[in-house]
DNA sequence: TATATTTGACCCTC
DNA sequence: GAGGGTCAAATATA
């Protein structure tokens, strides 16, 4: 548990300050001419380290709170609860490659390895037997009825097994209540080249160019998809409740849930957390929660995502726009998160929090 | 020809 | 022993 938590805290602190190191950067390349797409890039990277942090901060505030979370999916495994608390998703990391390496030698079935749950929803229309755009490339090796299941499950593993020895493997199940879910168990991190993208590659013409997709509605940031899976396993959400006539629209995972935070946590969240980030506070303060911006725009809307910064910068103001533009980044695969679809309960965070004393955690 | 998928069999864990 | 995970040969596809 102490290991837990302090792994959680090095995390927790790293994402911090990798958040406020890319505020910083981006308020240097703002004073300069630069690329929108740049900008873009160290905005979602900065959203991105703070949602990680947010989700560690709460999944530690409440355990039980995560474990009903992961509950409502019926798909989490037990024996890897939580494991975005860290332990379980660190020792993914070296302790699947062993674990990988001795199931080599002796075994066919994998041991325990460390996994997590991910539950995905393709548009009615898909027709597709399964989301594949996760971001990585997968290879189909085995197919099984599971008994008591209606549909058969696949399993999947990392393109590169062989040629870049990543373990990585996934099995995808479709949900029996809704055919249009699919539960995604990963097991063991990518070390191949994919997984180790820190920073996101550029959108291939392709995918930008690609409108909306009818197929599948959720698209992975490639590449990191190393931080995808590590919170996904959290993200184990049942996405039934998001029907509600809404499959008009093409399905989204909406990235982030600061739709569901309220102005109030987030000035207390992001001010404080770059205390000496004037920067970022004049942005948030100009550009999100300016007071001429009506509440109902951004982080109040419950469809809002926050990596919509396009939208942002648009300052687009009607509910519409924003469904719009929802729709349109679902295919824009720009979010390191992009399936971080959990729903914060308003975070109370303390102002002077001190994210950046490490002795704060112990 | 290279790469991906399918599928039956093998083997491990419970 | 049942169920599930993986292997690997056969087959399909680009």
């Amino acid at each position: 548990m102490e290991n837990e938590w302090s792994w959680e805290q090095n995390t927790l602190i790293n994402e911090l300050i990798q958040g406020m190191e890319v505020a910083r950067k981006l308020k240097e390349d703002l004073r300069t001419p630069y690329s929108v797409d740049t900008r873009d890039s160290l905005v979602q990277r900065i959203l991105s380290s703070y949602e990680k942090a947010l989700l560690i901060l709460r999944c530690n505030a409440s355990t039980s709170e995560l474990q009903a979370m992961s509950q409502a999916t019926a798909t989490l495994l037990p024996e890897s609860p939580i494991s975005v608390h860290g332990s379980s998703m660190h020792e993914e990391g070296d302790g699947a490659i062993k674990d990988h390496q001795e199931v080599k030698h002796d075994s066919k079935k994998r041991k325990t390895m460390p996994k997590w749950v991910d539950q995905v929803r393709v548009s009615c229309e898909s027709g597709l037997e399964g989301p594949h755009e996760d971001g990585y490339n997968w290879r189909k090796y085995g197919q099984k009825d599971i008994l008591g299941a209606k549909y058969p499950r696949s399993y999947y593993r990392c393109t590169f097994r062989n040629t870049q020895g990543c373990w990585a493997t996934k099995q995808v199940q479709r949900s029996d209540e809704d055919p249009t879910i699919f539960d995604i168990t990963y097991r063991g991190k990518h070390t191949c080249s994919q997984g180790n993208n820190a920073v996101l590659p550029p959108k291939s013409p392709d995918k930008q160019e690609k409108p909306h997709s009818h197929n599948i509605d959720i698209h992975h940031a490639q590449g990191s998809q190393e931080n995808l899976t590590k919170f996904r396993n959290i993200l184990a959400v049942s996405t039934d409740k998001l029907d509600n006539g809404d499959m008009a629209h093409p399905f989204t995972f909406p990235s982030t849930s600061f739709g569901c935070m309220s102005q109030e946590n987030l000035h207390s969240l992001i001010p404080s957390a770059l205390a000496n980030e004037s920067f970022l506070s004049d942005l948030y303060q100009t550009h999100l929660l300016s007071p001429t911006t009506p509440e109902s725009n951004y982080f109040s809307s419950p469809t809002f995502q926050m990596n919509e910064f396009d939208g942002i910068y648009n300052k687009l103001h009607s509910e519409s726009d924003i469904n719009e533009i929802i729709s349109t980044n679902t295919s824009a695969t720009n979010s390191p998160i992009p399936n971080f679809n959990f729903s914060l309960d308003p975070v109370e965070i303390d102002p002077n929090f001190p994210f950046n004393t490490p002795g704060f955690f112990s």
